[in-house]
DNA sequence: TGTTAGCACTCTCCCTTAATGAGTGCTAAT
DNA sequence: ATTAGCACTCATTAAGGGAGAGTGCTAACA
């Protein structure tokens, strides 16, 4: 069978009325709404027809058509209209980052409350990826006679730091000295090579204090690793509620639940492509928990390197066409921001 | 009319069973599960009485009775029977602290999480009152030649930090001059005693760079302000929906909503009391929206010096004696643990 | 005088039944 | 190929009607 003009057009019909009214959608709806000069009971047949293709469902027999997982696909990559961005959207979204912080933390944040509100969809986004932060500065700094702080600045401004403990004999003089080294090592590295750029030349320096040089390892890659995960903004989880299909308690249970486990989340995004919006409906997710549900991501870039992922996770009938401008502007918006911010 | 023995007894049968069930208790109810020996009827009249006192609510005519807040205050002040944790209750609460992190914000985390799990409800903890965490380093560490960051290390292992823009001709040594002075002047101070102290010694030092030293102020105030009310930890938001109660849509965003609100929280639980557990119940509170709720709190110190408070926020039908006992003892229990790291 | 049994009454909850209406699929006419 | 007509299906809603839990009141009782 075949996918004729006019079915496509009955097809996108029925998808964009579910996706605003969120109930099945029938033939005399289509013939009214949508007035295309045919008949309710053709549209029925043609109707017919892209249920037997796997487009549409039926909840009952006595129900109009709901769209597929498939249907969806087939509209987001040919129906789909690119839906530009009204000019006040577009200033609500640049004025938020007309702003004075540099704490990157606080941005993406924003970010993701922004994404929410636009949306009315759960935003999820990713802090910038560690590995690909480069160090500014490295230093061991002495709290006090048992204790020191190793800390690390990298380009994006944010600070990560670590307790180490000083073996009895350690003074301030060598603190400095293993700080400079560590200085002249990574400087301008990024967190992802010093996992790898072994520590062998600052090893021969301290080979006198094994003990000492152990817990330093230990304390860089856990200054590295602990925040990968961490570093997962939420907003707007509570917008679910907003669509009656999820007005069940159970499933808003454990859909909050789901929004709880960072890790999920993070694994999620990661591994989203590198560049542009992308889109994943329904059952095309990996996680079965998220198989109700449809995601749409981008990403953001500092200087064009790609820093971090944000998504939005809602309902199947999510409004794709606005969604996806929303993230297609934003990743770039938010890429110039931070861009101006920390090419530096 | 007088509150004799027996109508004691018999409105902390109520409440008890009501807090167990979270039904409507009737006279005969009372008469069979909590036997005082005594007739439904009898029982009917006292109940009569204790309604009449605001004790009880009747929901409608012909269900049994609710406990009012009043009669949970009674209850709380008079009936309850100090319900000691189980032995594996209080080694699960001891375990969690056996840890390796000295990041307090892990540790205050960790709490919220442990809090909501034992308890069933909604955990609230606030991370180290800043005003009373001690300094130990202040130091302006230069990130490239226009920039550098502001870095405040205390006592509890908390890292505050603020971008300052370096002013054209301000050289590596300038910085290194203020660090000194700024930690002079500060360090073992609290950090509720900087915005007091002055800077003046420094100015007199920078009076050569306003400029300069005008963003240093700032710098200074944003990153102790800005922290004071991010530091809210949550745990278990979603425990609220284990109460066929708040079964309702409406009610569970209203409650998911404020629970997002950190800067209420933070003033709910700020200005409860210096010392020990304390107990409010629902219209008791002043945030209107929290009228069906009642909250316990408690505090945690370092080296008998209160830091923070932790709280749990669920339906007024809470299990005050075991919810109380919980608290009582996470207080001492994390206050013990946080003196031993970090009273050196 | 306090306590209790008995009884009529109230109100919620749940089940059944029936009516409504939106929507379909099929058939036959155009 | 399209469409009007019609019988059929099924979810939703409203109304009716026990059943059950609980009360308040009265009168009897210790």
């Amino acid at each position: 069978m075949d996918l004729g003009e006019r079915k496509l057009q009955i097809l996108q019909a029925i998808i964009e009325d579910y996706i605003t009214t969120g109930e099945p959608v029938g033939s005399r709806t289509i013939a009214k709404k949508y007035g295309i000069g045919i008949s309710p009971a053709t549209i029925r047949n043609e109707m017919s027809d892209l249920e037997e293709m796997g487009y549409l469902e039926q909840p009952h027999t006595s129900a109009g058509r709901i769209p597929s997982d498939k249907g969806y696909r087939l509209y987001v990559d040919r129906l789909l209209k690119a839906e530009r961005l009204s000019i006040s959207e577009a200033n609500y979204i640049k004025d938020i980052y007309d702003n004075k912080t540099r704490h990157i933390e606080q941005i993406i944040f924003q970010t993701s409350k922004i994404l929410s509100d636009i949306t009315n969809y759960t935003a999820v986004v990713l802090g910038p990826k560690l590995s690909r932060v480069l160090v500014k500065h490295i230093q061991l700094v002495p709290i006090d006679n048992h204790f020191a702080l190793l800390m690390v600045v990298t380009n994006t401004g944010i600070v990560r730091d670590a307790m180490i403990t000083i073996p009895p004999g350690v003074g301030v003089e060598y603190l400095t000295r293993i700080s400079n080294l560590l200085n002249h090592l990574y400087r301008d590295k990024s967190l992802g090579e010093i996992s790898l750029v072994p520590l062998i030349e600052v090893r021969d320096e301290m080979i006198q204090n094994r003990e000492f040089f152990n817990s330093l390892v230990d304390a860089l890659t856990e200054s590295i690793d602990i925040g990968e995960v961490s570093e997962v903004y939420l907003g707007g989880t509570t917008n679910i509620f907003n669509y009656p299909e999820y007005h069940d308690i159970i499933k808003a249970k454990e859909f909050l639940d789901l929004m709880e486990q960072k890790e999920l989340l993070y694994k999620l995004l990661a591994k989203s492509p590198d560049k542009g919006v992308s889109v994943t409906i329904g059952e095309e997710n990996q996680c079965a928990e998220l198989r109700d549900y449809s995601i749409i991501t981008a990403t953001y870039n500092i200087n064009g390197k790609t820093m971090g992922t944000m998504g939005i996770i809602g309902p199947t009938r999510m409004e794709y066409s606005k969604t996806i401008s929303v993230m297609d502007f934003m990743g770039k918006t938010l890429s110039n921001y931070l861009t101006r911010l920390f090419s530096s």
